[in-house]
DNA sequence: AATGGACTCAACCGCATAGAG
DNA sequence: GCTCTATGCGGTTGAGTCCAT
């Protein structure tokens, strides 16, 4: 079965000959590729556009970065996956020169398979569990397991891998973060390489907002807020008056502890109330003044574990 | 040296989406 | 609003290569 693009044209198929690859540079060099479908034809090639987007995009075009990834590439690979999921095309733009074909293959052929041998599920970056529950019937105490008396002025302390492995233990229980009974939860904070377990308490319409923990040399991100931009259910009986008038004010606030530094943002639009499915915040504007990257979070979270930048747990997950 | 399984990665397939008419 | 076409993206395939036996 050809391409709906090329099923009227005689193309070649299979890979690209030296003299092809010649000839659509040759001819993207000069008239560049404005329209792909056209291509061919005036580049003298039996290929069909889409072919020849794809060997130009992943292969010809001169600004690729060949040879193997770097260690760095590689945790940048593993950080935005854990954000975004599959969407190879979006961390492929973290990456200069880097295709997302090559991200995925790297990642298909090598990355899953070093975090499944950590221990994590590539999918989830969660630890891989024996001791998940079947029926996903979750109860308060699951997310509690890990709780310390950590202040926020401590947060500099050092802590032991028994209690980073609790914690990524009690977060791995946890794996959809729906049908949530209430609205407190264990939070692991990354502070460099120092895993902080902390208590959060949420007070209000939370799980339409959060806060954004973030510092100027590190962008740190709470699953918290996570769960509340994708917007993670709750049952509707858990509302009661004084939510619905935070909802039809618009905005929310969200109390931590052991916070260091809140942002607060507003909720113009929330789904109705509704005890069929999830509901969810949209057009969420966050405060100016924050130094986040919402364009790296693509705007489209991802539920997971534990979220990371450099030298953090996926450092010492590889190092154990 | 031969062979077969594992692995890599370029290329293809099918679907989603945007935009033009 | 509908259809058609082009483009972009993620999943999958398969030819080539590597490596253990």
């Amino acid at each position: 079965m050809g391409h709906h693009c090329c099923s009227k044209q005689k193309v070649k198929r299979g890979l690209w000959s030296p003299e092809e690859d010649e000839k659509l540079i040759k001819h993207i060099n000069t008239h560049g590729h404005s329209c792909w479908s056209s291509v061919p034809k005036l580049a003298g090639l039996q290929r069909c556009g889409k072919s020849c987007r794809l060997r130009w995009i992943n292969y010809l075009r001169p600004d690729l970065k060949r040879g193997c990834f770097s260690e760095q590439e590689e945790r940048i690979i593993i950080d935005v996956h854990r954000i975004l999921g599959n969407r190879w095309a979006q961390i492929a733009k973290h990456l200069p020169g880097r295709t997302d074909n090559e991200v995925k293959n790297f990642w298909n052929s090598c990355i899953k398979k070093k975090l499944i041998s950590q221990g994590f599920d590539p999918n989830t970056h969660n630890l891989l569990s024996t001791k998940k529950k079947a029926n996903n019937n979750y109860t308060t105490s699951s997310i509690f397991t890990v709780e310390t008396s950590l202040s926020s002025s401590s947060t500099k302390e050092l802590v032991s891998m028994d209690l980073i492995k609790a914690s990524l233990a009690a977060l791995s229980t946890f794996p959809n973060y729906t049908n949530m009974p209430q609205c407190q939860t264990s939070l692991s904070r990354l502070y460099g390489s120092v895993c902080v377990p902390t208590t959060t308490n949420i007070i209000g319409n939370s799980n339409f907002a959060s806060t954004i923990d973030y510092k100027k040399q590190s962008t740190i991100i709470n699953e918290n807020c996570m769960w509340s931009v994708t917007g993670f259910e709750t049952p509707h009986h858990e509302f009661g008056n004084g939510h619905e008038e935070m909802k039809q004010e618009g905005q929310v606030q969200v109390e931590e502890k052991n916070c260091q530094e809140e942002v607060l943002y507003k909720v113009n639009d929330l789904h109705e109330f509704n005890n069929d499915g999830p509901r969810i915040a949209e057009n969420v504007t966050f405060d100016e003044g924050s130094d986040f990257d919402f364009e790296f979070m693509d705007s489209e979270l991802v539920p997971c574990g534990i979220f990371t930048n450099l030298n953090s747990i996926d450092q010492l997950a590889w190092n154990c």
